[in-house]
DNA sequence: GGGCCACGTTGACGCAGATCAAAGCCCCCA
DNA sequence: TGGGGGCTTTGATCTGCGTCAACGTGGCCC
């Protein structure tokens, strides 16, 4: 691992979560101020990692999860013959690793797509101030839930959804999370490549360009390579709503 | 709700965890004996589902988790136009309502495959407990955890594997599940319809229906209606890590 | 015990998306 | 300034699964 470790020194310990904007998005959701102040605590250590480089493997040991501070992320796991399933892309203020609670072994790899920190929290840590702690329990469990409504669908999308539909809930469900975190909702540059969203929505990455295109005829969107446009919203929620077949 | 409550005498209150044979799958897993006495007092009711009905509904609020005590559930979540995603199926010993913490709203429903019982786990008194015993807490962490586990090979099925695939892997995580419950890992009935499969499968009951059949050709397996004996278990497994493509 | 109904099987055909192939574009680095 | 590599686009063709349709089967109720 070449992942540089940061030890928070007293002043940038401080800051940790009670001073970081993403407060009201990430771990310290609804917490008090006084108990933010504890979290604090339990965060004593930050991860670089590089574009392109893994943040955890599957296999390895788990010992911790991941808030991300800035950056973006992809998680994939791969069948023995190599094919690859994307099983989500995270961003500023989520959260990863949860998937390794379970075995106490990571089941999937998280894999930087750009130049990102991330918060490590211990998780033994975590479930001693959980305990304490009962905002900060509750909402744990609550972002563990969310990842599995997401994971329902992101089911939905691979199990029902016609390969346009994907697509265009994939960027409205970005361009969503783009939105609370005070980013333009209309306009954003893709971190992923087509085969990765491709990967991600069970399609070929020729698929997800044609997509694309076909979207850009249409006037729903505008693509330049990773900058999107949306110029539709409406059009690409119809596109959801309209059933066929 | 036409579901009926059953408020445990103290003699059964006393039996709902410590004396379940189910308390080596389900919540008590890893639990010593004391700390099992307590779990009883979180348990104090029961729940009958008849086949078809719902244990909950998209939308309920929610307020507790199930642990199956004997029957079969699936899971479903239902797009606007009608097309259903069958998220998964439960067994006994399993728990089900997980994703409804996140939003205080179920956001799917789950509806008995045939005749069951849950036990009644509120959750504001797991969240209690779980400060406490902080085996369960671990533990509880775990079954979620497992469960977020679980939707991403589903979504693995539903990304990457082609049809025959599918229904190998659905066949031998039956049998797997089967076997921890005691019961033979070659034999079984499915609790549930082509459609329902096919759904889970994100494929039509029409292709489970043929794949059934060809794998029923091969001597992979023999069907009859909804009874099902594994001839080749390794044949099966073979199917999945094969390459095509 | 007969008929109905939900479920399952099988066949013929069609199409969405995969596959194969060939360019194009952009960025980085020499 | 040019050239190479990774990513993307686009076209032509193929194919696995969906769709449509007909028929089979078993269980249940009157």
């Amino acid at each position: 691992m070449h992942a540089k470790l940061i030890p928070l020194s007293v002043p940038e310990l401080r800051e940790a979560c009670s001073q970081c904007n993403l407060r009201e998005l990430c771990l310290p959701m609804g917490l008090s101020g006084g108990e933010i102040d504890q979290l604090d605590h339990l965060v004593e250590v930050r991860r670089r990692i590089q574009r392109g480089q893994h943040l955890y493997r599957g296999g390895e040991v788990f010992e911790a999860i991941y808030a991300i501070k800035t950056g973006f992320f992809k998680t994939d796991v791969l069948l023995e013959d190599g094919r690859e399933q994307v099983t989500g892309f995270q961003m500023a203020g989520e959260i990863l690793g949860m998937d390794g609670i379970g075995s106490e072994k990571h089941t999937c790899n998280a894999v930087a797509l750009e130049d990102s920190e991330v918060c490590v929290i211990p998780f033994a840590d975590l479930e001693l101030y959980s305990r304490e702690i009962s905002a900060l329990q509750h909402h744990f469990h609550k972002m563990m839930s969310r990842e599995i409504v997401r994971d329902h669908g992101v089911m939905m999308l691979l199990g029902v959804m016609r390969a346009e539909e994907r697509l265009a809930a994939f960027l409205l469900n970005l361009s969503q999370r783009f939105t609370a975190r005070g980013y333009s909702p209309t306009e954003f540059n893709l971190r992923m490549t087509r085969g990765e969203i491709g990967s991600y929505l069970g399609l070929k990455l020729e698929t997800v360009s044609r997509a694309f295109s076909r979207f850009n005829e249409e006037g729903l969107i505008s693509v330049h390579q990773k900058h999107i446009q949306i110029r539709d919203a409406a059009g690409l929620k119809k596109l959801l709503s309209e059933r066929r077949t």
